[in-house]
RNA sequence: GGCGGCGUGGCCAAGUGGCUAAGGCGAAGGUCUGCAAAACCUUUAUUCAUCGGUUCGAAUCCGAUCGCCGCCUCCA
């Protein structure tokens, strides 16, 4: 029986709002959209969570022997800055202005930025990551196919989604972020330069270019440049299909962003997008929302290097990667220095009982310990469980604890590793393993362990070690508490002395 | 105002109808040690915001109240 089978996955579906038995379209194959970045400024934490969380979801489906294609996005145009101020100028040719750059130098300045920091928290790169300037042509053809179909209107070179004829078309724009379309219409500020939409809810899938915006391009329409949510759509049919299989991102984007996906993807093809919507929880900082106007907002450069005036002290990235998969991804998530300092801790202890797991050699099978075995045994078939279960990196974590101590407990003599079969020992240095580093993503950090280290290791250990002898404990304690504060600690133990790097 | 979510030990955080409420951090005691550190062992919530209700049985379902957060405008 392949893992596929023995495991089957259980997602939370926004549409639903239920956990939903997960079926692939294809068999042994999934398509996955993740909603990337807009990139006019560098990655902050609430990128770090999102992509942490479907990360572990790309990596764990990879591992049950699931094809996947992943498709995350680069967003570099078609967002509106402000309706009203912003007259309609594009984020990122703004941003341009004010830093004198073009605007795909800014795009390209920020792309680069984002893959770097992804790059250190260990996500895996997309297999596809398509940018919005590129798919301009695909834009458009949805635009027309929308148009054709009659669930759009044009308006001096402006397109508009008509929400009102979708409604009476008999679907219901508002089916996946709950809202209801009275309550949008009444609650709906009525903004200048809103008013050529025939309603309120309406929504530009075209906007027509003023003359000094930068970025735009012909269009059957004029010149102009692709509304807010027709990329996504565009690209997931282009590179998934349609319908597709999961479509994820931050819960702040279910409205309006991915309920406008679903109704131009009913207007352009006549038919939903996506079987299985997945949102990510929001993060705050302190308790508070992460926003640049309450000094709160830290961007991962930040983090990583303790500059940020709210953080005490550098985080590495696999210390926030081990925060985040400790909180289920639909919980927000608050980041404080006593928090990351915890994490920091209970990432070490994890990476040390791998260390300690791949220094042990099985030997011979003893008296085996029947009810050990099956706990072990157990404890692995809780990791595939948990991750089953809607992704429950929490569970996940905690079983791996508790192997941990049985791990540790091996290495100190507590208990015999002949009491466990060989089978079960291979199987434990197996998943273990696979679970902490190939699923999770956890490594080693700034391990520096190489050759030569471990040579002046050696020699430096050695000496500590005919010191205590020696009795020469002036010396022995020397040698351990200059290591210390060079920040490395000097671990005794059964079989002799090992290091680690802190 | 409308919609959605959350409230579990000192802190973080799983569990969402039924064995003794996971796990991490912290704290206390012990083993080990020349002393430490590391590691290991033990202890640390009769109780799940509050008040009612449903049920043989609820942290888990329903209602009300209080508190917090998000979305409704670009946002992961």
């Amino acid at each position: 029986m392949n893992l596929i089978e023995k495991y089957p996955v259980e997602l939370y579906n926004t549409l639903s709002r239920k956990k939903e038995l997960f079926k692939p379209i294809t068999e042994g194959h999934i398509g996955i959209y993740l909603c990337g970045p807009t990139v006019y400024s560098d990655p902050h934490l609430g990128h770090a969570r999102g992509n942490i969380g479907f990360d572990v979801m790309n990596r764990y489906f990879q591992y049950l022997g699931y094809k996947v294609r992943f498709v995350r996005n680069v967003t570099d145009v078609g967002h509106l800055e402000d309706e009203v101020q912003g007259a309609g100028e594009d984020r990122i040719s703004k941003k341009a202005r004010l830093e004198k750059l073009e605007p795909m130098e800014i795009v390209q300045k920020y792309i680069n930025s984002y893959r770097k920091y992804m790059d250190m928290l260990k996500i895996l790169q997309p297999s596809i990551e398509p940018t919005a300037s590129g798919h301009i042509i695909e834009q458009i053809n949805i635009v027309k196919n929308i148009l054709e179909h009659g669930f759009a209107y044009e308006v001096n070179g402006s397109i508009y989604f008509d929400v009102m004829k979708y409604m009476e078309s008999g679907k219901r724009y508002g089916e996946l972020s709950g809202k209801i379309v009275e309550d949008l219409m009444s609650g709906s500020r009525n903004l200048e330069g809103t008013e050529e939409k025939k309603n309120p809810v309406d929504f530009a899938i075209w906007k027509k270019a003023k003359p000094e915006h930068i970025m735009k391009w012909d269009s059957p329409w004029g010149e102009g440049f692709p509304g807010w949510h027709v990329e996504c759509t565009a690209m997931s049919a282009k590179y998934l299909g349609v319908p597709f299989d999961i479509h994820c991102g931050g819960m702040d984007l279910q409205f309006p962003h991915h309920e406008s996906e679903i109704a131009q993807c009913n207007g352009a093809f006549g038919k939903s997008p996506v079987n299985y919507w997945m949102h990510n929880n929001m993060l705050t900082i302190d308790g508070q929302k992460m926003a640049r106007s309450l000094g709160n907002f830290i961007t991962l450069e930040e983090l990583f290097n303790g500059s940020h005036e709210k953080l005490e002290q550098a985080y590495t990235p696999m210390t926030v990667r081990f925060f985040t998969l400790q909180t289920h991804y639909r919980t927000p998530i608050d980041f404080s220095n006593e928090a990351l300092q915890a994490a920091e801790k209970g990432l070490n202890r994890l990476m040390n009982s791998l260390d300690v797991l791949n220094s042990l050699t099985y030997t011979k099978e003893n008296e085996l310990n029947q009810n050990l075995e099956k706990e072990i045994n157990e404890l692995i078939e809780s990791c595939f469980l948990s991750l089953s279960d809607d992704i429950n990196t929490p569970q996940t974590l905690a079983s791996l604890f508790d192997l941990s101590k049985h791990i540790n407990s091996f290495k100190d003599g507590k208990t015999d590793l002949g009491s466990i079969s060989k089978e079960t020992f291979n199987n434990l240095k197996k998943y273990f393993n696979d679970f902490v580093t190939v699923i999770l993503g956890l490594e080693k950090e700034n391990s520096g362990n190489n050759d030569k280290l471990d040579g002046v290791m050696k020699l430096v250990l050695d000496i500590r070690k005919q010191a205590r002898e020696n009795k020469d404990w002036p010396l022995s304690d020397k040698i351990r508490d200059e290591l210390a504060k060079a920040g490395i600690q000097v671990k005794d133990g059964k079989e002799g002395t090992s290091y680690s790097i802190n």
